[in-house]
DNA sequence: AACTTGACTTGGACTAAGTCCAATGTAGGA
DNA sequence: TCCTACATTGGACTTAGTCCAAGTCAAGTT
């Protein structure tokens, strides 16, 4: 079972049908669903469920640090449950399939002051772009 | 003068009035414009132009390579028009602001095969987050 | 300079993604 | 069981962007 279930619990989220059925959904790797295919999975195991509940009980999880929107494309966001471990991208830039992956180094360390025209820089997201063994095979 | 405009006729780029608007705005460094405010800039040089037509354009304009997108934050796309020279983006979290950066490093030597499940790798964009100094100042 | 024509522009209708709200329903404590 | 603060709902609304048929015009030809 889903362990974002129990660490919302714990946090004193009142636990609703709807709210179970959307953090079901959103369990597992590699998940990077939009609010629209949370909506579809979701409706199927609980018909009733609204889009604008959706779109609200994803946006409690991003607030709450649980799910980090991603905006991969120009399209719709999609939502990450695996915010625990932080993590950048490589997307297929055919079919717009998403892996998570942990590159080495520290990007942060390679933005000397000269190009940080005096902000204060706190984080980095790096988005790999290419083509999945399938899309590649289709060339 | 914008040497935009010479590569665009040098290319067979039928010129009008619009157009010529519309490669005006996006002249500049540091330039990164939503569509909806390259036509209010448009506009006030040339009132009667449309938003299907800035549209129309800057979609050309990225074909041609002259102009990339960015879609920095979940909101509207942004028109960066400094594509001959590659580049990532520093992003101030509260207000917005966007700077062109050149990080040293090689990005796409630190993503292990391990880590590309079989992809052909072809790029990589990298986003700095932080904060501007003016937006550091109020906190 | 006028002609011709395919490319360009336009306004408005349309779509997708997301937000907002007043009315209704309910989880969980008393 | 009762209460009520919090959650859900449908639908209206907004924003960003796409699409199209009809009108216009840049630039090559005569
Ligand atoms: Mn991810
Ligand atoms: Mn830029
Ligand atoms: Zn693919
Ligand atoms: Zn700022």
């Amino acid at each position: 079972m889903s362990d974002l279930l129990e660490r919302l619990r714990g946090r004193g989220w009142r636990m609703t049908a709807q709210r179970r059925v959307v953090a079901e959904v959103l369990d597992g790797e590699h998940v990077h669903l939009t609010a629209d295919e949370v909506h579809a999975r979701a409706a199927a195991k609980l018909p009733e469920i609204s889009r604008a509940t959706v779109y609200n009980t994803l946006g409690e999880l991003v607030s709450l640090g649980e799910v980090v929107e991603v905006s991969t494309d120009k399209r719709a966001k999609r939502y990450d449950p695996n915010a625990h471990r932080p993590h950048h991208h490589l997307i297929c830039a055919r079919c717009g399939s998403i892996r998570d992956v942990h590159p080495t180094g520290n990007p942060l360390a390679d933005l000397p002051a000269s190009e940080r025209f005096g902000f204060t820089v706190s984080g980095v997201e790096m988005t790999y772009r290419g083509l999945c063994p399938d899309c590649a095979a289709l060339v």
